[in-house]
DNA sequence: AATAATTTTTAGACAAAACTAAATTTATTT
DNA sequence: AAATAAATTTAGTTTTGTCTAAAAATTATT
């Protein structure tokens, strides 16, 4: 079994090599998880001697096939947990991001597989992020990000790519949630940022906002 | 905030000093948590420094009202989450108690209030253990442990007071869960053991099982 | 009351996970 | 290609929670 600190590591390798499937930078680690490069480097070595990496000094890190599942699983473990508690205990989106970074450490497997019956077997988080499967499979759904669309696109929010507080309160004071239908009225040459309509309302939304946010893809 | 290991040793000593309110030897500390004496030792220092308890050297230990409070709480949350456990994800009450070890660690409050509602409030774990108020008030229930009882006394199960897997297993071949009627047929003077009737089937039962088993106290 | 047995504490080590500062390797510029 | 900058690793500490072995205190026994 792994301690929280190994969890915590695995989890931030998946996430920032997540649609890039590069090699993953100390730095980039020791960003992520707010420690030193120096402590990143003394996990990696222990990770490796666990086998739930593939790290050669100076060349940067990935996760072996092991170390992927593992991290899948804590991914799962999340975003079910994260169902839970905003669909059953009535929080809101915004708030479960930090109580589900603890439940997601809970190691019993008959708990998180119980949990997924009692939750229907969902296919997406509360994020609209998708669930991976009790066998490591992640569902995957053809969205494109909303800075991607052109004027005079209407669409539905599929859901969101970050799962920070700030980002989601802002959200909701926009009236932005999944499946809102949102239309792109006009596009900012200058900086990239859109007027959109959400619920006949006009809003000004910057392009990191619309990079964030997904769009069903037809 | 204090780590799993000093929650773990409040709860020790909360629970060794339950009925008796006694202070607590660093041995009886040290075997509750297999951990060594020394151990233990070092421990209780740090728990005094943070006025977690009263310690004084070679004379024992006991909790501060601070440290009390704290260990309540911790008993508070894992019984909601073995209720929670048994009633909505269907695991048996023997099967409950390691997973809520790890998930009385959880730290927010927020959580467990939304927990506490969505259960229902409820007063009593599914070993009819009570479970403590958000104020730290633990329900009081008048009841005798059978092996109190005599020849001829007819009484339903209220609960049990140890929450261990092998002995709840047995329970339930034996048929007893709460609520269950019980009659006392006949008790052997020898080793105190009882010749019990049980959904109308007669069993023998030790006098250690039945001082674990709790009777309503009319 | 003295001795033996038990309990508890101290002393010294160790592993995990973090840190800082210095050294080394890789990448970028000029 | 050499010099500089940036990234990474090593070396040496620190804190937390554990350990064993030895010393000290308390309790029990003769």
């Amino acid at each position: 079994m792994n301690t929280f600190a190994e969890e915590n590591y695995l989890k931030a390798i998946l996430n920032i090599s997540f649609n890039t499937n590069k090699k993953v930078s100390t730095n980039e680690i020791s960003k992520v998880l707010r420690t030193s490069p120096a402590s990143v480097t003394d996990m990696l070595k222990k990770l490796l001697e666990k086998k739930l990496v593939k790290y050669e000094k100076y060349k940067g890190v990935e996760l072996s096939n092991s170390g992927k599942q593992y991290a899948i699983n804590i991914l799962r473990k999340h975003r079910l947990w994260e169902t839970f508690l905003v669909e059953h205990l009535g929080f809101n989106w915004s708030e479960v991001h930090e109580i589900a970074e603890e439940l997601e450490h809970i190691k019993s497997t008959k708990l998180i597989d119980k949990l997924d019956a009692f939750l229907g077997y969902p296919k997406f988080d509360p994020h609209g992020e998708p669930i991976p499967s009790k066998e490591g499979v992640i569902p995957n759904v053809k969205s494109t990000s909303l800075d991607q669309m052109e004027v005079g696109f209407t669409g539905h929010v599929l859901g969101v790519t970050i799962d920070d507080k700030l980002f989601l309160d802002y959200l909701t004071k926009l009236n932005i949630k999944i499946g809102t239908k949102i239309e792109i009225i006009q596009i900012i040459d200058f900086d990239k940022s859109l007027i959109v309509r959400i619920e006949n309302i006009q809003n000004h939304i910057s392009f990191d906002v619309a990079k964030n946010i997904l769009i069903k893809n037809i």
